[in-house]
Parts: structure tokens; sequence; C-alpha cells
DNA sequence: GATGAATGAGCATTCATTCAT
DNA sequence: GATGAATGAATGCTCATTCAT
């Protein structure tokens, strides 16, 4: 791995267990094996590092999302790949779904540009508006259906992480809430 | 004002401000009103002081929903209370809410013993349970429902925050999302 | 007891156990059962309150030495003495002797005016003057022979904390040191 | 110089002349001249600092002692040197004699592990306990004779402090002082 | 690129001392 | 006399950041 991925690495499972302010640059460098002078080669300051790291796992997150959505042919079936596999990722990835979380409720947050915040869920926006249009979601505020449905992802995760259950009831639980969360916000009739 | 009333609500406009690390306890007190050595005759350390913010935070919106709560005749409207009480106070009150979750995803949360954290979310659970086992709500693990409607709440929360409505607009949005919490938590039939 | 006297001890133990620095007169005060405010009122400063105990502490060992002293008859018997009960007191109050030489070799002797400490020292320096003077004592500035003497109690006491021996031998042993100070000294002939 | 000899020296002429607590750190650093950081990165604390000069100040003192007693031929020449040269030792470099005192009736003491403590004086102990069963020394406990001895030096060197002689008296008396010891210590026959 | 010694601003915390009650 | 809340100067220590090698 290079010197760079190693120090992201690190850093996000030091962030996640300390807090930010918890983990010194130095611990990072120590844990990562390179020197303290190295890590800020490569990011200028610790905020930078912080904030790469945000970028970084995000558009991960992102990609994966996107090319299981992809596979979905009709818009129930992207919107529950969507849903599924934000919980799959977050399931297999604790430490980095904290992360983002974590950094949400962060003063790095303001560091973000808001066009870079916005292009992260942009895809997601577009796809929701496009249910909204066509008839098949609720009448509502495309940022609410969109908040709405971030935030069960986020309670889920909770939960999951909360209840120690096995593999497969955990999938069985993440189906019945996605039930739970299309109901919601689905155009009856 | 108490002086340790004082520096507590201070703290809380700082730290929501600039998060805890960057938030000086010496611009607490200059803030306050107080000398630096007031802040540590109260608190006996910065973390102390967080969480009893935190404490004194949870409280007075327990205190307030419970009220709101017992308002309610039917089970479906102290559950609507919750709701709607819960998002008009995190209106109300930007701040605490704020952070309420900003502390929840930070790791002084494990400065909290895990026993006081129950005692803050029995009351909600118990109403929860008893819905359950009244065949109210579908059979779902009662730490589900209760994770499932605190992330509506947080979801609405940061849709209100961030979209700037008036209130009746406010208030027309929150009725219609608490409409679909129901409908996603109620038993069919 | 009365307050300023219950200060005093329990700032004895208190400097002997943690050092002066690592003293609070908070603390001297919590345990002495009066208020913080109390302590400064019969010692205006901390370095006061140090100072007052080393002089009481000073005064009692030297009023106790005396009443010694003088039941010997010849010099010989006064100078045993001497060094038998200063080791006497030394072994049944440990914690004054140990805080009069923890005192000695703190910045806070420079406190003391030299005429106090001369006058402390003034009728144990008298007593072997005349010694030296009737040709007892070898022909010694009485200086030397003074710190000598002193030096060999401080070394006899701790050896005897050093070594935890029963009463009787230690009476043995503190015998057996004063004949070999006493050969020391004494003029040859 | 070395910094972190710098930072010792310093160290040790502040500590003599105001004390432990009287000398806070960013004092020895200016002195030294260098940054307070830097202090921090070769000793973890203040304490650490204090130890870490006691140590060092304590092998040095031994180092020269025990080339001194060496080149004694017979026992008698080798404990001359070890009282005659401490004295000297004590003499040339008060401020270090001194603060081994100093050191000695402080709470760091407790800071040093007994077995290092037992370490530095294993050396001078073995020679006494060698004289006591080779019949020359009287039949005392070898740590009885050690602490006489040691605090007939410390006695001495406190008189030398307070009188200020010239060198050749110095020596002579140190030679008498000697000769006192000896007897005190020597089997007589 | 890589290192790690050096820096010094910044902060939490302590504690002797004051003073209104 | 007695109290203890209030003070704020003082200090040990941390840590992001720099830079000479």
């Amino acid at each position: 791995m290079d010197k760079s991925a190693s120090i992201l690495s690190t850093a996000l499972k030091l962030f996640v267990q300390y807090g930010f302010h918890g983990t010194p640059t130095s611990k990072i460098a120590v844990e990562a094996g390179v020197s303290n002078g190295t890590l800020f080669h490569y990011f200028k300051t610790k905020d930078e590092l912080v904030v790469a790291l945000y970028n970084q796992t995000k558009e991960e997150l992102n990609k994966y999302l996107f090319e299981k959505i992809n596979q979905g042919e009709v818009f129930k079936d992207k919107f529950r790949n969507m849903f599924v596999y934000s919980l799959k990722w977050a399931v297999a990835r604790p430490e980095e779904f904290f992360f983002l979380q974590q950094f949400h409720f962060s003063p790095h947050l303001a560091l973000v540009p808001a066009e870079d915040i916005a292009k992260h869920s942009q895809q997601h926006t577009q796809l929701l508006e496009g249910a909204v249009q066509a008839g098949i979601f609720k009448n509502l505020p495309t940022e609410l259906i969109a908040t709405l449905a971030l935030s069960q992802i986020n309670g889920m995760y909770e939960f999951l992480v909360k209840c120690d259950l096995c593999t497969d009831k955990k999938e069985q639980i993440i189906n019945e809430a996605f039930d739970l969360t299309w109901s919601m916000l689905v155009n009856p009739q």
C-alpha cells in the first residue's frame, strides 16, 4: 500500500476510535509506519487530511452504490438497491460509515465547499427527483424525500450495529425496512 | 442568572458554533462573564462540563416531551405528540437539538454510563413497546421501531433547518411527515 | 484542639507525605476540618504556615531536649542525653523529625532569618563550646563538632527508620552509636 | 553542547537556587537556550527530568569515586579515598552535591525504583561489608556503618560550605575528619 | 521524497489568596 | 471569627507544523 493510502486508512481507524481531536497526527504517522514529516508532505494540514478522508470515503461509497443502482431496471429496483446496498456497505465497513456521520456533525463539515457536498448527493437526488415527477413517489419536496430516505438508512445502521444479529437475520430486517420505507414514500393508488 | 447556568448556556452556543475542541474553556468563561477559575469550580474538567450539558439538555427535552405526550389520550395522539413536539422543540431550540446530535457522534458519548443513556430513552421505549404488544404497531423489534421513529425525527429536523420555510409551512410538513411515519409503522388491517 | 493547632498538625502530615508543593492549602483545610478561608485567617500565606510549622517543631524538640540535657550532671551525661534523646524523639515522632530535614533542604529555609536559626542551635553550641574549652573534646572548631554530632544523629535516624528493629534493639544500637561518637570527639589521654 | 545536556545542567542550577517547584520548565528552557517544546521532547515530564538529573549526577559521582577508590591498595586507603574524594567532589561541585541531598528529601525520591537506589550504593556497601567481615571494622550492621560514614560526609560538606575556608585549610580539616571517622569505626586491637 | 528534531502558540487545569456575607 | 465562592495568574504539557539534512 502506498504511504498516502496507509496514512488515510490509519487515520480513519483512529478518528473513529478517538475522535478528530483525540488523534494527534504523530499517532497517525507512527501507526501508519511513516514519519511525522511525511504525513505533512502528503497533506498540508491535519484539516486537509480529514477532508481528504471524507471525500475519498464518500466517493468510494458513491461509486459502489451507483454500480448497484444501475443494476436495477425499473425505478423500484434501483431505489431498493440504493437502500439495501447502502446498508450492506455500512455493515461491511462500519468504520467508514461511522466516520461519515462523525464528520457530518463536526466543524470540519464547514471546510467542504457546499458545491462539493451537492455533487456527492447529486446523483441520488436526480434519481429521486425523477420518481417524484413520474408520479411514483408522493408529491413532496425532493429534498424531504431524500432526507427521509437517508435518515431511514442511518437509523437502520444504528439499529444493526446496536443489535448484533446473524447475517441472515440482518438481510431479512433490511428488506423489511425497505418495504416500510417504500410504502411510506410511494404514491398510493 | 446563576453562574453555573450561565456557563452551560454559553458553552452550548460555542460548542455548536466551533465544536468541542474549537472552544477553549477560557472563551466560555469570558463570554459567560465569569473567571476561568470559576468554570472549574463548577465543573471539574472540560469533559465533565460537556457531559453535564448533555444530561441537562436531554432532561429538558424529555421533561418537555412527556408533558406533551401525556396530553394525548389514545396512543396515536401520544405518538403524534411525541413526533410533532420533538420537531417543534428542535425548531424552537435548534442549538440544543444540534448539540445532542453533535454529542452523539463525538467520543464524549463514551463518558456517559450506558445505564444513564438507557434511562433517557426508557420512557419512549416503554410507550412504543406497549403499542407493539397491543397490536397497534407492526410486530417488529421495539428497538427497531424506536430507532426508525427517531431517525425520521432527525431527518425532518435536518430538512427543516436546510430549507428555511415559514412557520405555517413547517407545521404542515411536520404533520405530513407524521402521517408518513405512522403509516409506515402501523399494523395494516 | 484549637483550629490553628489542627491546621499545623494536618499540614505536617501532608507535607511529609506529599511535599510542600504537593500539598494544596485546600487539602490541608479540608483534612483539618476548617474552611479554606480560615487557614488564611491564621496564616497570612502558605509560606508563613510552613515557617510557623518549622519554628514550632524546632521549639518543641529543643524544649524536650533541654529538659533531658539538664538532667545530666557531668558533661558526658548531658551530651549523652542530647544524643540519645534526640534519637528517641526522632523515633517517637518520625514525621516531625523528617519534616525538619525536609525543610532544611527546601527553599523555605531561606525564609527564616539567620538569627532565628542561630537561636535554635545556640544552646547546643554553647554546651559543646564549653566542652572544647574545658579540654574534654578535641580542639576542633565548635561548628565542626556540632555538625558532626548532628550528622551522626541524622544518620542514625535514617538507619533506624530503614531497618525496622524492635524497641530494645533500637535502644542498644543508639547506645553503641553514642559510644562511637563520644570516642570520636573526646580528647584522648 | 548537546541540547539534552544543556537542559540538564541548566535545570541543576535553577533547581538548587529556586527549588523544584520554584523553577518553571519555561525558565529552564529559556536559560538552556532551547524552546519549551524541546524540553518536553527530551523529557516526557518535569518529574522525569528531575529523576534523570538525579540518576546522571549520582552516576557521575559514583564513576569518579570508584576510580579514586580503586587507586587505593589496602582497605584503609580505599576507604580514605572514598571519604576524602567524596568531599573533594562535593567542594568542587557544590551544586551537584546539594542537589543530591535536596532530591533525597523531596517526594521525587519515591519516583526512583528501590532497586535503582540499591544499585547506586551497591559498590560502597560491598566495600564496607568486606571490611566488617575481615574484622577491620567493628562488628556492626553494614547498613549502620554505611549510613554513619555517609552522614559524616554530609555533615562535613555542610560544615565546609558554611565556613568559607581556604583550600589548604579545607584539605587539612577533611583529613582530620577522616581520622575521626576511621577511629570511630575501626576495630580496636 | 523522507525524516524527525525543533518549535512555540495554545490550552486545561491548579491553587494561593481575597472578600462579601 | 468563620466561611467558601470567586478570582486569575501561573504552569505543565500537547501537538500541528516547519525545515535542515
